[in-house]
DNA sequence: GTTTAAAATTTCAAGCTTGAAATGATTTTT
DNA sequence: AAAAATCATTTCAAGCTTGAAATTTTAAAC
């Protein structure tokens, strides 16, 4: 009664994907409800905090894994409200840096112990064997490099 | 030097949303591609050949975990194609079922057997005993009930 | 050195997604 | 049975996201 090991691969993904959709969608409450801020932004933030000297555009979203026009829009929206900024390069008029505003640093860390606490609530359940083993596995399966 | 159970699991959700996300790419590549179509109508044909009878608007947003604004607009979208429709249900005038119509039904069929072979091809690297540990482990993580 | 190719970013249209409010229908309470 | 609460769906505005095309700048090839 087993399936065979391609209908297996693709129970997993569907089920993969659900556990993530419901995380995602438990941490867009918390930050909406908690933060009044939304994913793909702390996402952002969460980009330009660990590359405090900046990062470009491109690098931003290949962090991210979103297209160049979604980076820049949601730049855009934090610019606009004085939380990252653009800075051009001296060396290459091509390339904008983009960093942390003092206020986009202060609005960051205030966020990011409550969000570390939320994804703790989430993932309760994990034992650190679990982590290890899951680690071990989603090292295989890819994401970015 | 090993990071407290926290930390572990914050690390552990941020490689689980990468794989996700890289996987997914590749997927909406593939069926962009290949099949001339998008992830989210995939995902609603896909929930709407399971239930070949018909589901409602509410149960179809909670299989895919999207809102129900969101299942109405791919739905319209759909309906306007000629992939799907909605029939009224003759007990409770509030609620609508949707179906895929004879071409949708074509449609999904011709994507199907693809798709899962482009969902194995992605995780090509995973054995069965990963695929054991991984879903004892992902029921535990919760995901849609 | 001029043409050609490649790179970084932005713009744009179309589609996706959410959450809140509105609409209409059914059920529960009083 | 009227009032109130609940339920199913749609509508709407705002934001998110993609992929393709356009712009501007740099690097490579000739």
């Amino acid at each position: 009664m087993s399936d065979p090991l391609s209908k297996r691969r693709l129970k997993l993904w569907i089920r993969l994907l659900g556990v993530t959709r419901a995380a995602e969608g438990q941490l867009r409450e918390f930050l909406r409800v908690r933060h009044d801020t939304t994913l793909p932004r702390f996402d952002v933030m969460a980009a330009l905090y660990r590359r405090r000297e900046g990062v470009t555009m491109s690098e931003l979203s290949r962090m991210l894994l979103v297209s160049n026009g979604n980076a820049t829009a949601v730049v855009d929206r934090l610019e606009k409200d004085g939380l990252a900024r653009r800075t051009p390069s001296e060396t290459d008029r091509r390339t904008v840096f983009v960093s942390l505003t003092p206020e986009g640093l202060a609005a960051f860390e205030s966020f990011a112990a409550d969000h570390e606490a939320e994804v703790n609530r989430i993932f309760a359940g994990l034992t650190e064997q679990d982590i290890d083993l899951l680690t071990e596995i989603l090292k295989r399966m890819g994401g970015p490099k």
